[in-house]
RNA sequence: GUGGGCGUAGCUCAGCUGGUAGAGCAUCGCGUUGUGGUCGCGAGGGCCGCGGGUUCAAGUCCCGUCGCUCACCCCA
């Protein structure tokens, strides 16, 4: 077989790197628990007239056929057409409708899994990746506290991933319900257009965006410069609030809608300024690309690493979900935890103890003894402790060499005859000190600091 | 989809105005004959991304193609 060329934007991780991944989804999963969300995983695949309900999104999808129906492509009628979802919250709406008689609302739920973008890869951006999403979803109506709540749980799950070494992290928020009333407050109707333009700020700077709404969006020179004013105001207290007010007034631009926004906003600020302190900041030219979201919407960037773009965005959605009847609203945040987990490795910012899960490596004597060696490793595997035994009786200088490329830490020695014919003691062998003393397979216990990998931040 | 950069050993790369391929690291072996790491010596490993062209001669120049990569777009 050929040499395999590398995929780009489809990760593979090292053994080390999947143990600091696999830390990194245990540690989500477990927070989410904590939190009351229950877990579900639907298909990979959904009928391509789903997955374009987004709209532009649609050359991102990739298709699913098969081989046999290759030479009759074309033929086959869209509405059979599938897709790989290519990201958890359409699949969850069409779940939420699907299951809606069988769920009880508010319906708290989390979603660990690949998702699929026909994207050209970049650093931190990839075309197989894993999300992790938690969304609270109502029927009919969501109260609004759910919107603050929601950033909240993500912030501690981040939070939590600190010990290994992960970045403090920013969660941005602003919300929909500001900006439309404030915009249509000071007569630009184009909110969409205009929020595109904004969205582009920290990258093209203000003097650009000034010029694109302008000539994009219809706005005056007036207009575009109140849109940046509005955009600039950020900061972690209730004092935005009053900026943002202040700022609507000297325009004549104070609207309900807008009144409306800045209520639910200073609320989400006030909470978080309590639960989370300066995790949780509002910054006004947060717009977010997708049109569905009506309500708060949020970005999380890791702190150091902001050119990474966001690793956890979200916000609230009045229709999630609805089947003509009933409306169901949501809000929700998905973490991408592949770029997340990238940028761990890339930047080495975390190590995992050992590349393999085995404390202990059981050295073979030889060939005809390696039933000795079996026996100590499943003495030791009935207490819990990972054991693997050496695949060679080599010479014991290459039994340790083995442990050590892995970062084993310890090798066991069998007892072995001596020249009375007497069997000795077994021994163990710590391989970072050199430390090798008398042990008995049914008693002895490694450090729980040894006893499985750990990720830790890189020294 | 648009535009730039780059493709040489497992990895990181060197290879001048063309003259039939190198280093470091890694791997394996020996020194050390059943207790590793250091050190020394040695070995294996390459259709120089692929295809075509120019030339006596191409890793080197030209064209194409594929891949990787960066930026735009978009987003986790």
């Amino acid at each position: 077989m050929a040499k395999p060329t590398p995929l780009s934007g489809f990760p593979e991780w090292l053994p080390d790197g999947r143990i600091v991944e696999q830390h990194v989804l245990d540690t989500l999963r477990h927070t989410f628990e904590l939190h009351g969300f229950a877990g579900i995983e639907t298909r990979a695949v959904e009928p391509l007239d789903q997955l374009l309900r987004k709209g532009e999104t649609s050359k991102e999808v990739y298709l699913l056929s098969r081989l046999q129906d290759e030479d009759a492509a074309g033929r086959a009628s869209s509405e059979k057409q599938l897709g790989l979802h290519f990201d958890l919250t359409v699949p969850f709406a069409r779940y939420v409708l699907e299951n809606a008689g069988k769920l009880a609302f508010p319906l708290r739920r989390y979603q660990i899994q690949k998702v699929w973008r026909g994207e050209r890869p970049q650093e931190g951006r990839f075309r197989e990746f894993i999300q992790a999403d938690i969304d609270v979803v109502g029927a009919g109506e969501l109260p609004y506290h759910f919107e603050v709540e929601a950033p909240l749980v993500m912030a501690e799950a981040l939070g939590a991933l600190a010990e290994i070494g992960l970045p403090p992290v920013r969660i941005l928020v602003n919300n929909r319900k500001v900006a439309e009333g404030f915009y249509r407050g000071i007569g630009l109707d184009d909110v969409e257009g205009v929020l595109r333009q904004i969205d582009k700020l920290d990258k093209i700077g203000p003097d650009k965006v000034s010029e694109l709404l302008v000539t994009e969006c219809g706005a005056t020179d007036d207009q575009a410069k109140a849109c940046l004013a509005l955009a600039s105001i950020s900061g972690s207290d209730v004092g935005v609030i009053a900026e943002v007010r202040a700022l609507a007034e000297s325009h004549g631009a104070v609207t309900e809608l807008l009144e409306t926004g800045l209520g639910e906003l200073e609320a989400l600020i006030a909470a978080a300024a309590e639960r989370a302190p300066g995790v949780v900041v509002a910054d006004l030219k947060i717009a977010r690309g997708l049109d569905y979201y009506t309500g708060s919407v949020y970005e999380t960037v890791l702190v150091g690493h902001e050119q990474l773009g966001s690793v956890c965005s979200g916000g609230r959605y009045d229709t999630l979900a609805s089947d003509g009847r009933n409306t169901y609203p949501g809000v929700g945040l998905s973490i991408g935890v592949s770029r997340l987990v990238s940028r761990l490795l890339s930047a080495e910012l975390v190590q995992a103890t050992r590349s393999v899960p085995s404390a202990v490596l059981v050295a073979v004597a030889s060939e005809e003894q390696r039933a000795v060696s079996d026996a100590v490793a499943t003495a030791l595997r009935s207490r819990d402790i990972p054991v693997e035994v050496a695949p060679s009786a080599a010479k014991f200088g290459k039994q340790i060499k083995y442990a050590d490329r892995r970062g084993i830490p310890f090798v066991w020695f069998p007892g072995s005859a001596g020249e009375d014919g007497v069997v000795g003691p077994d021994q163990v062998k710590d391989i970072r000190s050199g430390e090798q003393v008398d042990a008995d397979a049914a008693t002895w216990e490694p450090s729980a600091e040894d006893r499985w990998p750990r990720v830790v931040p890189a020294s």
